[in-house]
DNA sequence: CGTATCTATATGTCTATACATAAAATCGTG
DNA sequence: CACGATTTTATGTATAGACATATAGATACG
């Protein structure tokens, strides 16, 4: 090693303070699965060696992961990274898939329908995205231990995502795959209650007329619109739950 | 002013560290409106002759802050309360008077029935209390411009929080007086979709049958179970909405 | 008067150091 | 070996100082 000019490749961000940076990679290494739940993140002192920086700036990148609970500090022992908890995965994370084997049921996907297609003005619309370009379009549904879970209908910018052209949505749902291959800086969800209509209550194997649970997602990355989602969730069987800390 | 010895009293917190106590002194001031939305808040040098402490910790406390969107830090201006929006506030702060104020519609209040009484074990289930004690159940509904907005079921655990015994919720709906007058530390939601049974189509003036959208809230402090409440609000004409930063 | 430039200043990041604290690991003893 | 006391160590908090950066407000200029 040679002096402080050769600091590893770091990702770039909005602002490439170092303490963002390092928190960036270390987050990608996470995301990535490189650093899979439970592993052992280096020491601090080792980070200040790698990023040639002093301590107070790792620490504070681990602390601000540490906050949104990807890892787990303990003195003495160490920086770990978490398992996704179930709690705050829903509104957070929801990765559907993880969610259900989180929950130790088995996992069943079923691809329904999946196009490619210029925008129309109400895909443009939907995901609030001003000109026009190439989307994808995909319909399926989540089950678990056979039983249907919740469908799913989304729309992909191909613009803004192009890696999605090559994805295989057959066999992987598209919420994993953009979990892990998509980074995104803001996500809104917004929630509301329906009643199944026919099509609704034959997906879902539920009774016309009963409630059922929608949650519309939008995700962007920097403002630019990535993918719109829509999930239908079977009314009553079914909670989301989500935890926040006031303190 | 003397030497050191001399700090502001602050309140208490889990440990009471300077940071943390600054945070929360901070915190507090906001939430009781003393420093409204838009107050600039006194500079860093300013609270570090307040506290007595380093610049550092002072940026360290109002970074936590900002965090939270409770203000706003902008370079050679100062540091400001936020107003709070109403994307965030729904299922954070989940204060419907102050949700339907935003909106610029007028807010209705009616206490439909309150009292007081030892809880059952059906109350100390609901709160996750183990020990027996006062509680008050309030049932009231919420409108927004004489339009059932939402019907609200609640329970205080009047132990946890025994200035609720003295508020007058016939005037302040229990969730902005709680808001204002306790802290707490974990929150959590778990919502879902109903039809509307006959007291509820009725409450809400909706038909029966009708998709409610059901959100559980439980809030504590320090592990300790201040309040349940349960709203229902109608389903299709409402949505809940609700931003995540996830960069 | 409007506009471009400069300056003062509050926040943002970073360093090097120090001590506190919790808990894992080790040691010593019965 | 079991178990309590001691040591070690990684994180947690705090400090004083430095420079960076954005920008509100003052100033100079056309």
């Amino acid at each position: 090693m040679s002096l402080a000019t050769d600091r590893e490749k770091l990702p770039a961000a909005d602002k490439p303070t170092l303490y963002k940076q390092i928190r960036l990679d270390i987050e990608r290494r996470i995301l990535t699965g490189e650093w899979p739940p439970g592993h052992r993140i280096p020491f601090e002192h080792e980070l200040m060696a790698r990023y040639r920086c002093s301590r107070m700036t790792v620490s504070k990148a681990l602390s601000d992961l540490a906050q949104a609970d990807l890892i787990e500090r303990r003195r003495k022992a160490g920086t770990f990274v978490r398992r996704p908890t179930f709690l705050s995965a829903v509104l957070k994370i929801a990765d559907i898939r993880a969610e259900i084997t989180a929950l130790g049921r088995a996992y069943g996907y079923e691809l329904i329908q999946c196009s490619r297609r210029t925008a129309t003005a109400a895909d443009r619309a939907r995901l609030g995205a001003r000109q026009t370009g190439k989307v994808i379009a995909i319909a399926c549904r989540h089950s678990a231990d056979d039983v249907p879970f919740a469908i799913e209908d989304r729309l992909i910018d191909l613009d803004a995502v192009p890696e999605a052209a090559a994805a295989d949505f057959a066999t992987e749902p598209p919420g994993s795959w953009l979990l892990h291959h998509v980074p995104w800086t803001e996500a809104e969800h917004s929630i509301c209650a329906i009643v199944a209509d026919q099509q609704a209550a034959a997906a879902l194997d539920i009774a016309i007329g009963a409630p059922c649970l929608v949650i519309d997602r939008h995700t962007w990355r920097s403002a630019r619109p990535l993918t719109a989602v829509r999930l239908l969730y079977p009314g009553e069987s079914h909670k989301l739950v989500a935890r926040f800390k006031g303190g």
